[in-house]
DNA sequence: CAAGTTTTGTGTTCCTCCCGCTCAAACCAC
DNA sequence: GTGGTTTGAGCGGGAGGAACACAAAACTTG
């Protein structure tokens, strides 16, 4: 129909709302600065500047530090930030072989973590759920004050229909249809809105806000465990798909006399480049654990020919899918994540020889493959940033309420 | 760094130009409509409509009819519509076997349109963009007033960036690194953008706004000639790439085993779906011209069984690597162009059910698989359209001028 | 160290633009 | 016709940012 966003009629209130998520959201992204940073950032003027942080500090979500000497000339202005502690998102993460829950504040502050070993095998989702909730009271920061939390971010290896959160499967849980938006909403008993989103399209927001991506619009991270997942960035936004299942590389068939994938299909591109596809030309078993794939590395490094080779079979395998993918998304940047990001400095020439082959001279020549900054935590600190978002997109729904509160008790 | 167009602060400017835009892209988009149809499309105020509305009328960019009877109680609203000769854009697109021109005004209106072979065959840039200057003198409505068009798009076989319109290379044409864009702009003498853009990019563009995928915002088109290119829209926009190169979908290895391809790489997907691969299949040569493919077509419906298996063989293959790219795209349509629009008819449930056989159920449930609406000027029609989208992302700067100059004449 | 320069915060006024309201016009139904 | 309904026309008001003038706080220079 037409570009979202832009449907819709402005007005002056959309514009306060606008200006004040452009003054949050560059002050969550780029940190603390001065007003005047802020003036040439948002091409506001002072006058605007002033009257909406203002409003912020009144609200307080932002606060006024002293300036910060710079050696130059003219009245120095004083440095605005986020209040990390008036907006926070609770951050969970449903991996394969572990769980995660943090607290993170505005500007991305981590204010808490812990994490624990999830067995592999099946568990009921109710049953990780209160692991889930559970793990918030091994916080070493203690549980959030509920009233400060804006949302619940929720990284899940597994396919998620954005829209609810709803699970269709997860064959790395043996989930299928668990309505996980739902069971931790009602566990959690707050009534804010729980986003469940898949592992990978928030490992690609979190390193493009605070990780190996910043500053670079157009992404493609691709994170390999037992599956592969990819997450893709396009001009800034994530993209999602109608529902929320784009992203799924992992089942791209790559050969038609491949091997039988968990998904059903025949020769899916995760069959031959996940950690069991590395594990087996390792000479182990398919399904050994993380501690196996530890060994691999480690037995590489110390300078075993079958490992190596199997480091450098499987990268040269992920660098020809990668190229298809380079050709078909055009990224600035490749990220690689879980087991792709310890392969990358065993494997990088193999990784890039291969993609190099098989993509077209343009997009080859601008686009760089790097392993991921922020490792295991990347799909955890992406559902906080994806919580924290409606803060960001409209900072005045939140917050105006209790700063009109204040502002009644004053008068 | 942020989505864009968020970055820069809104004043009450940018509310007007966002609410000219809003009507003016309604009635693009949507076609003519009345007042209180605005009303409720944009959810302005019937206030802001009749301003709006009346600045539109007064630079010549909308009229006003009469209103329509509709049979229900209540004061008639005047039905408004884009003037389609007030803007124009002048199209060209340069295929493998054929070059065409076009014009067309605000709302979509095809105001004239010529097509021409093109031999196949090397043929040095300039000499083409003579041939599609030429093209505008053979038009049924003759050339379009030069102050009334906005702009020229451009729909090339190739890959192209999207910032100068520079051809990267195009295989078909023997085109490597030809500035189209500036040759164009240079041969033509106006003074206004000249957009080139990858022939897929742009029939996806069309074919949302005036085919087979109006109102779905979420759609892959896959186009197939000689080569294979690719066209996404994420979201109601058309994805790009960092610098335009996006979707080359043709060259995405599926085969480590397969042929050489024209890119110089081993497998691509091209080699297997192109129209040489179907020519191959029917017993002809690769590189026979248009005219074979006709043969293969009306032999196939003639109950040639050789055909018929060329045609299912390359379906299934088709259906495979679009499985594929439903679990990268989640889209919740497959629109099939040039060769694989006339290829599915005959082969749809092969299609379908190599497509299923290697998506994840979820992304597979909601997609559908239709052939293009607007056949072999898919591509003309997008290059119109980007050309277009000047006028409608700011009609009053464009217009705005003008109608300044008019108030200045009467006051 | 004092005067000048530069940059930025403060506060007032002004302008733009949309909303809300009232009234009138144009349609339908009876 | 008379009443109900929907919509256009026009006017006043409010919200919000821009523009401007002035003051403050740093650096620079002699």
């Amino acid at each position: 129909m037409r570009p979202s966003g832009m449907d819709l009629g402005q007005r002056s209130e959309t514009v306060r709302r606008a200006n004040l998520s452009a003054i949050v959201r560059t002050l969550h992204e780029e940190g603390p600065q001065s007003r005047s940073d802020l003036v040439t950032r948002t091409g506001l003027t002072r006058s605007a500047i002033r009257v909406l942080v203002g409003e912020l500090k009144a609200a307080g979500l932002a606060s006024e530090d002293r300036a910060v000497r710079h050696g130059r000339p003219g009245r120095p202005s004083p440095e605005v930030s986020l209040v990390a502690r008036a907006a926070v998102a609770v951050a969970f993460s449903i991996g394969v072989d572990t769980l995660a829950a943090a607290v993170v504040g505005m500007g991305g502050t981590l204010l808490g973590l812990s994490r624990t070993d999830r067995p592999r095998g099946h568990k009921v989702a109710s049953a990780v759920v209160d692991d889930l909730v559970s793990l918030l009271d091994h916080l070493p920061s203690g549980r959030p004050e509920p009233e400060t939390v804006v949302a619940v971010g929720v990284a899940v290896a597994g396919v998620v229909r954005s829209r609810d959160g709803l699970v269709e499967t997860a064959p790395n849980l043996g989930w299928t249809g668990v309505p996980l938006g739902a069971l931790l909403a009602a566990r959690l008993g707050w009534s804010i809105p729980v986003v469940v989103r898949n592992e990978s399209d928030l490992g690609v927001l979190a390193e493009h806000r605070r990780g190996a991506a910043v500053g670079i619009d157009d992404v493609l991270y691709v994170h390999g465990e037992v599956g592969v997942g990819g997450g893709v960035l396009v001009d800034g936004r994530p993209m999602a798909g109608a529902a929320g299942y784009a992203g799924e590389i992992g089942h791209v068939p790559v050969d038609a006399s491949g091997l039988r994938c968990r998904c059903g299909a025949i020769g899916c591109w995760e069959t031959q480049i996940g950690a069991g596809a590395l594990l087996a030309r390792a000479g182990l078993p398919r399904d050994a654990g993380p501690d196996a794939l530890d060994d691999v590395f480690a037995a590489a490094e110390a300078g075993d020919v079958v490992a190596q080779a199997a480091i450098e079979t499987t990268g040269r395998t992920l660098g020809s899918g990668l190229g298809g993918l380079v050709n078909t998304f055009n990224p600035r940047m490749v990220v690689l994540g879980g087991i792709f990001g310890r392969l990358h400095p065993h494997a990088h020439q193999a990784i890039w020889e291969e993609l190099a082959r098989h993509t077209l001279p343009a997009p080859r020549a601008m686009v760089r493959v790097v392993p991921a900054k922020l490792g295991v935590d990347a799909p955890l600190l992406g559902a906080a940033e994806v919580a924290l978002e409606s803060v960001l997109a409209d900072p005045a729904t939140r917050f105006g309420h209790r700063a009109r509160v204040a502002q009644l008790a004053s008068a």
